[in-house]
RNA sequence: GGCCCUAUGGUCAAGCGGCUAAGACGCCGCCCUCUCACGGCGGAAUCAGGAGUUCGAUCCUCCUUAGGGUCACCA
């Protein structure tokens, strides 16, 4: 078994987004596998036919392949083991299930549904208790009664009354439950398709799964599992759960802490790679080492089981928040110009601006790229003025002073032939100088002039260049007016 | 409620019987600076509680407490 090639699956049901759990679960499966140079498998779980969502499976490719999660064998790509997608594999399961039936070890149901169902679910009184196995010991008379009169059933499997089932997970240690706690539980369901449970036991067999990846919420019902592979005398998957990933009020991570699905994440402009290495350590770290940055490539080689921790980890967007500001620091100033194009187009429309010169003071000032708007809104329309603007005290700024510079300034930049950084900056800190005002006084009155804010990303200049002089001076010279006029 | 799991700063966490208990995020302060950032430096802040075991417990055991998970013809 030592010597056997991993190989671990991811095995999401298509349920139309890609949750951040799932996500997570994913690349350790990935890593796992990739960090013993195993096989990293895809496999579609739709065995509830009443949960399809069109076009769910597209949005799962799409998410493992921007994170760059490749899997060996997958339903778009085929492999060894195709079908890898539940419902292609119907002929899969019944058998299995009917040769448990023939051995002694499973049996026909033909309770209802709402008996079953509405036995379990919760009680008002809080009394929970499971299926009360009424055909647990149906005579083959009865049963075949009950077969021709067309009656649906399921099959149940016969779990054993007494003792115990234990299993040692890779993360948590030694497992056991009581076999009295577990119930008989639905292999086939009455529409013919298998339950995820038995589906998943068996498709893991069937794929050589060694490595079963996923969250601990599967934990307690991993006995029962291990009992269906017992039944079968197949080989049991070594476990490795992971620990659940909540909100920040401590609860199951879901919608109400915002955006949870790495669709939605993505929206808000976070890059896969920093979400990636966030969530690769929710849950996991890599000991000795104090180093966060990780590629998914370094991630393969630094990878172990080891170091999974078992306490639940809260999803916080402000490290999120760090993460993603680091990939964008990092970026060629040519790739972080390509990344923001989209928000900062939209911003200037058809205005002519200067990309490269925006992405400058924009790349080691942004935290997620859907926040450029607003950064950047005053470049299409400057905010209203108000006179608090040309009250600042560090600099000395009054909006007698402002008047002064702005006359000053408007006069001197409409002569200004050349609008570039190395002449406006020249020229400002000469005038400071002459007129003997300091240089943070004169850009303290020009920055609320041409944005109406007291604080802009970049300083006057940047603002003056990307600007242009027709617009700069239009709004020097409105600002002037608002002063002369307020003051 | 039964069963299962978890417990180091606000958060992620290192630690794996002997340490002034790492590091990161966030927060605060200082420096840099035309604002804000970036960057640099510094600071506050943690072993849930109680019994054991041991020469010695953050670390091992038990109990308590607090969280979480699970009890479907959902995955």
């Amino acid at each position: 078994m030592s010597n056997r090639i991993v190989r671990t699956r991811f095995a999401p049901s298509p349920t139309g987004h890609m949750h951040i759990g799932n996500l997570r679960s994913a690349l350790y499966e990935y890593l796992v596998a990739k960090s013993q140079k195993g096989k990293f498998i895809l496999r579609i779980e739709d065995t509830d036919q009443e949960r399809v969502v069109e076009g769910a499976v597209e949005i799962i490719y799409r998410t493992l392949k921007s994170c760059g999660l490749t899997y060996d064998e997958g339903p778009d790509i085929g492999g060894p083991h195709a079908p890898y997608i539940q419902s292609e594999r119907r002929q899969h399961y019944l058998h299995h299930a009917e040769r448990l039936v023939e051995e002694g070890k499973a049996y026909y149901c033909f309770c209802s549904k709402d008996k079953s169902v509405l036995n379990s679910v919760d009680d008002p009184a809080d009394n929970f208790h499971s299926y009360d196995r009424s055909c647990r010991n149906l005579s083959a008379a009865e049963i075949a009664a009950h077969l021709s009169n067309g009656e649906s059933y399921v099959i149940r499997q016969k779990m054993p009354l007494t003792g115990t089932t234990k299993f040692v997970d890779e993360v948590f240690g030694e497992i056991a439950v009581e076999n009295k706690e577990l119930e008989d539980q639905v292999l086939i369901k009455s529409d013919g398709f298998p339950t995820y449970n038995f589906a998943n036991v068996v498709d893991d067999h069937e794929m050589e799964i060694t490595h079963v990846v996923r969250g601990s919420e599967y934990l307690s019902s991993t006995p029962k599992y291990n009992l269906l592979y017992e039944a079968f005398g197949w080989e049991i998957p070594n476990y490795i759960h992971l620990p659940l990933i909540l909100g920040e009020d401590g609860s199951k991570l879901s919608k109400r802490h915002g955006a949870t699905s790495f669709g939605d994440l993505v929206k808000l402009g976070y890059l896969p790679e920093a979400i990636v290495n966030y969530i690769a350590f929710l849950g996991w770290a890599p000991g000795g080492d104090t180093r966060e940055i990780f590629s998914l490539a370094e991630l393969e080689n630094t990878f172990s089981v080891e170091g999974i921790s078992k306490s639940p980890a809260i999803f916080s967007y402000a490290k999120l928040d760090w993460f993603n500001e680091q990939y964008l620091r990092v970026l060629s100033p040519d790739e972080f110009v390509e990344m923001i194009k989209p928000y900062t187009d939209d911003v200037f429309i058809d205005k002519v601006y200067d990309p490269a010169l925006l992405a400058r003071i924009l790349q080691t000032r942004t935290t997620k790229l859907s926040d450029i708007p607003d950064m950047i809104a005053f470049f299409r329309q400057a905010d209203p003025l108000h006179i608090e603007l040309y009250m600042q005290k560090r600099s000395k700024l009054n909006p007698e002073a402002g008047v002064e510079i702005l006359t000053d300034l408007i006069a001197a930049l409409t002569n200004l032939s050349d609008w570039t950084e190395n002449s406006i900056k020249d020229y400002l800190n000469a005038y400071a100088e002459d007129s003997g005002r300091k240089a943070g006084q004169v850009m303290g009155a020009l920055r609320p002039s041409l944005s109406g804010r007291s604080v802009t990303p970049g300083g006057a200049i940047e603002m003056l260049i990307i600007l242009g002089k027709e617009e700069s001076l239009k709004r020097l010279t409105a600002a002037l007016h608002f002063l002369q006029q307020t003051a």
